[in-house]
RNA sequence: GGGCCGUUAGCUCAGCGGGAGAGUGCUUCCCUGACACGGAAGAAGUCACUGGUUCAAAUCCAGUACGGCCCACCA
């Protein structure tokens, strides 16, 4: 805002409903062209303070969900505030490649041309995986523009590209020569479908219905009974253990007992993990196909028999040789049956059993050679980060969960057994020599070329991913980006990825850039305090149904944002989001509440419109507040007090709340009264510029017409500011036909704002609490009438002629033609004869309502109200009574107490008086 | 088995020591100078239960019941 006053357009341009497509696709090409989103990073070299994001990026699987429209929307407030507040932004986009996930979706395309991968080979399958990425990624870019995203898309990125792989490489082989990325032979989760490893939280555990077998191993005194709910297993047994102090089974720990079915005879072995008191304290064990067993089986030395092939089909010798491992298990406990070994018969219960979190395949746990980041010490570093306020956790309570996970976590299990992903830089040669290379570096062996082999397993999805705070600024170079944007600000995602996600990126991150071994040096003399991916984790929950339900698909309660962005408009779906979101918690959503939204934004469009219409213009100041009148003085009151609230809101990452308060600040106080007490001082329509001073009916003048207009564009325009993160494009829209400016998104922020150099600007700050009481009263006596004339059943829109006598004695003194206007009352006449008069704010209204008054309807509703003026005066008395309360309570609660009884008190004889009047 | 969270108007949720709130839905009236995607008025809740702390508890503490979520090497 700059110069001279700046006009409206034509109002005419504004039709009387906003339809949101048109205006959507316009304002966000205009907003990239003019190059608006785009980071400058030489400004933040220069002093200019810096607020940076980095996308949780989508699985370029699939598209956009109704939660990412949340995240986006969280985001992308955030984000378009800072810049209206004066920082260099930066929102990263990008896409994440999604190893198992996408490997899985285009293996399933390739299945309906009846091709497998194998059928097509390494190299031509990673291909395929490529073009089928360039076709699906560009979907997803396309929901983020009709989002409103003010990314910067000159910086997009995805795990896949040169620059990260590189950035993962280098971050391998750094972990690998500090010692933290080991090869080893461990029970890992198999998914027999998919014959790839999983990481422990890519499993997921569900209560199921089994079976618990007993079965007698041994004859005679030596027997022993085991319980098992995979009874398929013992045919891998190679031990059974019991607890060392069991004296059941004292004399028989070192003896052997024989193996049913196998008639391998097998050792008993005493082991502290075994737990005396469930079942019979004697446990069978499959070092090869249990993670427990292969424990106890290293301690004593036990060979490990693999009994299953990667797809679950059995291959030990004998009858149940290719069976799958579920014919297998019924199988085997007949067989044992027949043998008399089933002691008890069998138990249903119920168990916990692992599912591949991608396709749901119930997992195997198999004895396999796999890498491994060995995760104490990034783990430590991830934890401390959080516990010495690093790092903050939005809400707090997430912590706990995360320290829950953090402190006690396995090793992790990087290797994939897949084609698509970051294929892991070590190779094997003769001798078994192994040589992890360094990015840029040849592989060993060109001398004698296949004498080394790479190894052909790719890494978790999750590892680039954790490096995406940095991997995407350029690391390992020290970059420009890397300097003005890292660490980032906040990072934004949903709660059910805490561990895959936000603790690998503080673990990743942490050891990036400020080395934890082997004299590793921090990264551009970043600081330790610096080496944290970002300052705040901000969580935010799932998107529900109406009913408090998870959205799925096959559920069929999945919203589309597109869907609901076509039919609502882009704004009102995203405040629908912010409104519902608070701080971790899951947001309920419906069709009815994206429809409120909508209205809401129509709302807007019309009091902007209305505004217009009149002649409402920003000044370059505010015009003397003893010229204004009290309504005027009031909402910009009000709009200052909201200001320093929705700042901090925002600051406090309540989404909800400032929705709510910008809401409400909109519609019940800006619309609902501003406007219409506007409508007492601007001149009545169809005389745009208002005659002579005191023409008009309210005695409105054109010099308080004019700085109502100013007042009117004032508050608009600051509104619309606000306004701006959560709803883009209307808000920018509107601005452009109030300011005739280009756009709202790089306007100044309401609030508290910094300048180039990183100083606080001072922000108007104007408060009138003499305002605001008046017009407090002002629509409280309103209300009263309007109360009064709808409980008669009086026309709302019909005039009546009333006399408002004893105003001139109180603070609504000046206020006459409002009162008359908003309750369209004209002034008595010759043939005035009131015939029922309402009292409240010391004013009595009294109406001539051309008729008889229904007495018994005006008896009922005084007797009620009475009754709870009754009530709250016997309510307060006995409060004031009491001696603790008046000792003990702070003294502007007993003031307040007080002043609640005297109105309460007013109120009663008030009432009273009209009841006796009445009869 | 361990941990976390919740239980407030029909529904979805805010409030978290001093007057029970919002949106939506519902009832009645109204196309009043922008908006019927609108305006006005209204009905609606022993704030899960029990006990405790306090002058004062929806709000703090303990327990109970129910619901949800997370973690777990539950043979």
């Amino acid at each position: 805002m700059s110069g001279d006053r700046t006009t409206a357009q034509d109002p005419s341009q504004l039709a009387p409903q906003y339809s949101p497509a048109e205006v959507e696709s316009r304002r966000y090409a205009g907003w990239v062209d003019a190059g608006l989103f785009t980071a400058d990073a030489a400004a933040v070299a220069a002093g200019r303070p810096s607020f940076s994001i980095v996308i949780p990026p989508p699985n370029v699987t699939g598209s956009l969900h109704i939660g990412h429209a949340l995240e986006h929307t969280l985001i992308d407030s955030l984000v378009r505030r800072r810049r209206m507040q004066g920082y260099s932004t930066l929102w990263l986009p990008g896409m994440d490649h999604a190893g198992i996930a996408t490997q899985n979706v285009v293996e399933h395309e390739l299945a309906r041309e009846s091709l497998s991968r194998h059928d097509l080979g390494r190299e031509k399958f990673v291909e395929r995986v490529w073009q089928w990425k360039a076709e699906s990624g560009g979907k997803i870019l396309g929901q983020m523009r009709r989002l409103g995203d003010s990314v910067d898309w000159s910086r997009e990125r995805f795990t896949m590209d040169e620059g990260l792989s590189r950035a993962v490489h280098t971050m391998f082989k750094r972990l690998f020569d500090d010692g933290l990325i080991y090869r080893a032979e461990r029970i890992i989760n198999w998914c027999p479908r998919c014959l790839t490893a999983l990481s422990d939280i890519e499993v997921e555990h569900a209560d199921e219905d089994g079976e618990l077998v007993s079965i007698r191993y041994g004859d005679g005194a030596g027997a022993i009974v085991v319980a098992t709910t995979r009874a398929e297993t013992m045919l891998g047994d190679t031990a059974v253990a019991v607890h060392p102090d069991d004296p059941r089974y004292a004399g028989l720990i070192g003896r052997e007992v024989e193996l049913p079915l196998t008639g391998r005879r097998i050792p008993v072995v005493a082991d502290p993990h075994v737990d005396p008191e469930f079942g019979t304290g004697a446990v069978k064990v499959t070092p090869a196909h249990d993670p427990n067993d292969f424990e106890i089986g290293r301690r004593h030395d036990l060979p490990a028999r693999t009994i299953m092939d990667e797809r679950g089909v059995i291959t030990a010798p004998g009858p149940f040789g290719g069976l799958d491992r579920f014919e297998a298990r019924p199988a085997v406990v007949a067989a044992l049956r027949e043998e008399g070994r089933i002691v008890a018969e069998v138990r249903p219960y119920l168990h916990s059993v692992g599912h591949c979190g991608r396709c749901g395949t119930i997992v195997e746990p198999r004895l396999s050679l796999q890498w491994f980041v060995k995760v104490g010490p990034l783990a430590k570093a991830a934890g401390d980060a959080v516990r010495d306020g690093r790092v903050k956790m939005h809400p707090p309570e997430m912590a706990a969960r995360y320290f829950d996970w953090v402190d006690d976590m396995h090793d992790w299990c990087i290797s994939r057994q897949l084609w698509w992903g970051h294929r892991i830089p070590v190779f094997y040669g003769p001798n078994g020599a192994i040589v992890c290379t360094a990015p840029g570096e040849d592989p060993p062996g060109a001398d004698n070329p296949g004498s080394w082999q790479q190894d052909p397993d790719v890494l978790d999805t999750w590892f680039s991913s954790g490096l995406w705070a940095f991997s995407t600024l350029g690391w390992p170079d020290d970059t420009p980006d890397m300097r003005a944007f890292y660490p980032t600000s906040v990072l934004v995602t949903g709660y059910d990825i805490l561990f895959f996600w936000v603790a690998r990126m503080m673990m990743l991150s942490l050891y990036a850039m400020s080395g934890t071994s082997q004299g590793q040096a921090p990264d551009a003399g970043r600081e330790p305090a610096q080496a944290i991916p970002f300052y705040d984790v901000a969580l935010h929950g799932l998107v529900r149904d109406s009913h408090g339900k998870k959205m799925s698909k096959s559920r069929g309660n999945a919203v589309d944002p597109l869907d609901w962005i076509d039919r609502f408009g882009a704004d009102a779906v995203r405040f629908t989001m912010a409104r519902g979101a608070n701080p971790g918690g899951d947001v309920a959503v419906s069709e009815e509440w994206a429809a409120g939204a909508r209205n809401f934004c129509n709302k807007l469009w019309n009091a902007a419109r209305f505004s217009l219409m009149n002649g409402a213009r920003v000044p370059a100041e505010l015009p003397d507040p003893a010229s204004l009148t009290v309504a005027d003085r009031w909402i910009l009151s009000r709009l200052a007090s909201v200001t320093a609230d929705v700042d901090a809101l925002f600051e406090a990452f309540e989404f909800g709340k400032l929705s709510e308060a910008l809401y409400h600040f909109a519609w019940d106080e800006y619309c609902d009264w501003y406007l219409e007490l506007a409508k007492v001082t601007l001149p009545p329509p169809g005389q745009p510029s208002a005659g002579p001073a005191g023409a008009g009916p309210a005695g409105a003048d054109e010099a308080a017409a004019e700085r109502t207009r100013d007042v009117l564009g004032y508050v608009l325009d600051r509104l619309l500011r606000l306004l701006h993160p959560v709803m883009p494009f209307l808000t920018d829209e509107l601005w452009a036909a109030l300011t005739g400016e280009e756009s709202v998104v790089v306007a100044p922020w309401p609030g508290q704002r910094v300048d180039g150099a990183g100083a606080p600007v001072a922000s108007e700050r104007f408060t009138d609490p003499a305002a605001e009481a008046q017009i407090a009263a002002l629509t409280r006596l309103v209300t009263q009438v309007r109360r009064f004339r709808s409980d008669q059943g009086l026309r709302p829109g019909q005039r009546v002629a009333a006399a408002l006598t004893g105003i001139a004695n109180t603070p609504l003194a000046g206020h006459e033609a409002s009162i008359r206007t908003l309750l369209r009352l004209t002034p008595p006449d010759d043939g005035f004869a009131p015939t029922a008069s309402v009292q409240a704010e010391g004013v009595t209204v009294e109406l001539d309502t051309s008729g008889a008054i229904d007495v018994a309807a005006e008896r009922r509703r005084l007797e009620k109200d009475l009754a709870a003026a009754t009530e709250e005066v016997d309510r307060t008395q006995r409060k004031l009574a009491n001696p603790g309360f008046t000792a003990k309570a702070p003294p502007e609660v007993i003031e307040k107490t007080r002043q609640r009884l005297a109105a309460a008190e007013a109120d009663m004889t008030l009432l009273q008086s009209r009841l006796a009047a009445l009869a």
